[in-house]
DNA sequence: ATGAAAGCGCTAACAA
DNA sequence: TTGTTAGCGCTTTCAT
């Protein structure tokens, strides 16, 4: 972690035996300078290795930062790529730069990114709240006027714009399509832990339609897992019981490869399935994967329209955007029960 | 894009009433203070919405920051989110946080996104080239003793440390593992541009694996596309070929989209694939996609390795690590060829 | 417990 | 064509 001392402009400037502007000149094409003090200002920086500390010039040029931090859980995982996407895409034809990294879920490591942000000065701030994480310390500087927004899931402690999936709705669809189809007994594997929002509301969304349909809520059907390995043993064990599930919900795109690969396994080409979020390929497996997709791209996009009306001195009341769900039968989910004696 | 100026330290100082280093001492918790002190100055700091400016800061305290900064090409490609992933887990523990922005393939972008890092003093700089981007600019900065490294793709005029796949080594025994399966003519999905560096080196494996064999080069069984459509579309007019191929390499996770949806689409099971890099669920395809795996995750720890050892103090020439690709048999790329009358 | 002055590295504004 | 001064926002050093 050793550094030696970086040469500066006045370190350049006595090597060569002018003053620093002089140096600054020729290094910024700025004003005037004779071809031979340009040479030997350049052989100067050469030979020390000059390197300018943009640092110090930004601080002395001033001008509003243009770069959009970004704080997302997980980057691996494909829906916060397509999110990001969608921000980029709406902030970067008005000179905004996105910068993306990861709590890992972690609150304190959000805090930590978001202060990293905040320090330098980022000129928009979005974060997809880790599980726990608290966010009223962020109310000054919405205040003070830089744009906060959440993605995903709502923060704590802060009332700012936010922009989430329609996912009890979506869920409920997802689920009231199962039972159009004659399912009367709907796994759910969901994602931990429980308390995250996103799982809270799409198992709203479930009892929901379970509800509407005069169907009872067995507790039993409801599987938790927090990746493919354990989706897939909570889709066997569900599917072991004494009385199982016809159909299952598929919580997110992460369970819902653990599920898929337990039916394939398991050879259950019976078993219903409606997945929430989409997934490449869907449409190949056989039978095809049924989806509630969501709309990663415009909820970027969403966002980053509402971070630049705020930034264009908008100051209304924050607002909640729902971004629309949308079912697509694809086969997976039209399965119909296995008939049986009543 | 209007900014009301940022609260500075004097201006706290100023609504309190104290000089600004009793503002800086309230809030670095450095010298004593007054509980009193300390409570109006807080009060002002949340009033006023105050954020330290740590360009400011890291001026004049010097030192470099923990930050590595990450240039990819596209936010929305999986394999850059594990490869991000695996940086995150090598360099977190050692104090450092990493930043990623999207170049989307372009050198402009690139650029300006490299410049963005810089000015933040970024303690590391990493970059999955676009395609056409030159990196000279960096050998000042690299001499200065920031890392650089290349990630998936070499750069241009910078000679430094850089993390590739074995694309042609891997390439070639995909290939090889379809020859030996008894298959002659074998068609090749590119992506675009073609004078990308990974397209070329397992194109370049393509047709290492067929001289290998003795077989010849039909430059008519290689196709191009940039999205999954344009290679469903070249998966379909390679199989309408009056002398089709009998098996297929898809060059890339993006492109194997394409690929299965035409043959899943078209009904042909009986067209033998080998895809480079694995994709979610691969397993589960019908038949089961039989993949030439990248390690992604391995690729960002060798450079997140590699940056630490570098920022250790080494200053030991230039290394390209090659990340092994592992053939995973999973089926579709065991399928043998018709049998036909010669 | 607090403040004044100097300076981190750079560049605008104004000389010369 | 070049130099001088001042100051960006903060922290260090030394007073008070």
């Amino acid at each position: 972690m050793t550094a030696t001392r970086r040469p500066t402009l006045a370190d350049v400037a006595r090597e060569v035996g002018v003053s620093a502007k002089t140096v600054s000149r020729v290094l910024n094409e700025d004003g005037p300078s004779s071809p031979e003090t340009r040479r030997r200002v350049l052989e100067a920086v050469a030979k020390l290795g000059f390197q300018p500390n943009l640092m110090a010039r930004s601080m002395r040029v001033g001008g509003p930062d243009t770069t959009v931090g970004l704080v997302v859980p997980d980057l691996g995982n494909p829906f916060f790529g397509a999110v990001a996407g969608g921000i980029e895409d709406a902030v970067h034809g008005h000179g905004l730069t996105l910068l993306m990294g990861s709590s890992d879920d972690d609150p304190e490591r959000e805090h930590a990114l978001i202060r990293t942000f905040l320090a330098r000065r980022v000129s928009v701030l979005m974060v997809a709240p880790a599980v726990g994480a608290d966010h009223a310390h962020l109310k000054s500087h919405r205040a003070a006027g830089m744009p906060v927004v959440f993605l995903d899931r709502p923060g704590n402690g802060l009332t700012t714009d936010t922009v989430v999936s329609s996912n009890r709705a979506g869920t409920q669809e997802g689920v009231a399509h199962l039972i159009a189809g004659g399912h009367r007994r709907i796994g759910f594997i969901g994602d931990l832990p429980a308390r995250l929002y996103t799982r809270r509301e799409r198992q709203a969304g479930y009892r929901a339609a379970l509800a509407g349909a005069g169907l009872p809520h067995d507790r039993g059907l409801v599987a938790d897992a927090h990746d493919p390995a354990g989706a897939a043993e909570a889709t066997a064990r569900l599917l072991a019981l004494p009385d199982p599930p016809t159909a299952l919900l598929s919580g997110n795109n992460v369970m819902t490869i653990g599920v898929m690969t337990e039916l394939s396994r398991s050879g259950r080409k019976d078993v219903a399935v409606v997945a929430f979020d989409d997934v490449p390929m869907a449409g190949i497996l056989e039978p095809a994967l049924t989806v509630v997709a969501q709309n990663p791209v415009t909820m970027g996009e969403s966002a980053g329209a509402a971070a630049l009306e705020r930034l264009g001195g908008d100051r209304g009341r924050a607002r909640t955007i729902l971004v629309d769900t949308r079912l697509v039968p694809r086969g997976s989910g039209e399965l119909p029960p296995p008939a049986r004696t009543r």
